[in-house]
DNA sequence: AAGTTGCCTTGACTTATGTCAATTCCAAGT
DNA sequence: ACTTGGAATTGACATAAGTCAAGGCAACTT
């Protein structure tokens, strides 16, 4: 498997790709935290997804023959990507037909993410949501029962992911630490009280 | 090809299925109108598509290994539906080699649907909403200058589409026809003065 | 035709979230 | 240790949308 990958470097801030540049392929991530933002014509922003290493990045292009990138990426922290040439991965999909199995697995879970993004934002509200990011945090980690979370986005980049303002999220993160569910140790790391969150914080 | 389809009529407001039956396959709209809904353990409800004749539903399952529909499908109107057995499929998709780059190409399409819905949802208020779905409505349509709109859908079901109460939806349409933009010709139709929509109305 | 039923609309009110301005906090650099 | 600028918070207020209750309209039944 000749995967021709470009490595690069890009600190933070740094957009890796914007919104109507031309289509160079998917990018994997390798270390970092790398942000999809679509920007409004209104200059409204709203954050798709939040990227975590080993994750691949803006391949639905790849099988719409979209000859841009249709949002932008700005890293959240210091990252480190690969690019994988778009020409090179199309010609992997034509060679490897088992490939487009693989793809349609892959994507058909990036369509369920979006529906579940989509519940989100309609059936339950801000502070909610908070609370099921965070939570969602410790699923993903290997010692979940600790309950302490490192943000790894600036508490700007969060509000957009959740869809409010950062007043309103710095007001539910207040709310949240009165109400005891949790605790702020810094800015970026936050303790969880699990016993302190009920079935209704975590279901829709 | 054997594809051994299974035919079904079924009347308004009718479940093709329910969340968490067993999973059958996807479905083939040929007549008709249906809705996916997700109804939330509070009891909200959010139509995360309407579905069109001639398209397909239901068929992320097939690739993600689900035993059961994970949402909701209603008819809005009286239907004409044809199962695609799943065991059928699934083997197809073996035999076929290349369907998986066809499946993979629909999809992506079903990715950038819903990312458009997320970002419908927050940069957008309703109003604004309402507007883009009734010039959405008339896009896909081959007259589309005359600007006569038959929703197909109940004001309530259209209401749970655009993530709002039914009675948001109401003023909104008052609101819409205050300001010249449209008129209600029954509770069903409304004709669109195209002259009237700005640019703004139009973009996020 | 009158009555019934199920939507849709309207009105009055509440609540969540947005907005804008003023601080305060914190971390990086001198 | 001090300075400084960006980020986060807080307060006061505005507004969109939700809630609940009442009324109206239209289609269907008997």
């Amino acid at each position: 498997m000749s995967k021709a990958a470009l490595s690069k470097s890009c600190s933070k801030g740094v957009f890796v790709f914007i919104e109507g540049a031309p289509y160079l392929g998917p990018w994997v991530l390798r270390k970092g935290s790398v942000l999809l933002v679509k920007t409004s014509a209104s200059g409204k922003e709203q954050i798709l997804r939040q990227v975590e290493p080993g994750e691949v990045f803006a391949e639905v292009p790849i099988f719409r023959d979209l000859a841009w990138y249709p949002i932008n990426a700005r890293c959240a922290t210091d990252c480190e990507l690969s690019l994988l040439p778009a020409a090179d991965v199309r010609c992997l999909l034509k060679t490897d037909p088992k490939l487009g199995w693989t793809a349609a697995r892959a994507l058909s879970g990036r369509v369920a993410e979006f529906r579940d993004v989509i519940l989100e934002l309609t059936l339950a509200e801000a502070k909610q949501r908070l609370l099921r990011y965070l939570l969602r945090r410790l699923e993903g980690r290997p010692n979940a029962a600790l309950g302490v979370i490192r943000l790894g986005i600036s508490h700007q980049d969060l509000a957009l992911l959740l869809g409010v303002r950062p007043e309103s999220l710095s007001r539910a993160l207040t709310e949240l630490e009165v109400s005891g569910k949790l605790k702020r140790i810094s800015r970026q790391t936050f303790q969880i009280f699990l016993k302190q969150i009920s079935l209704k914080d975590r279901e829709w």
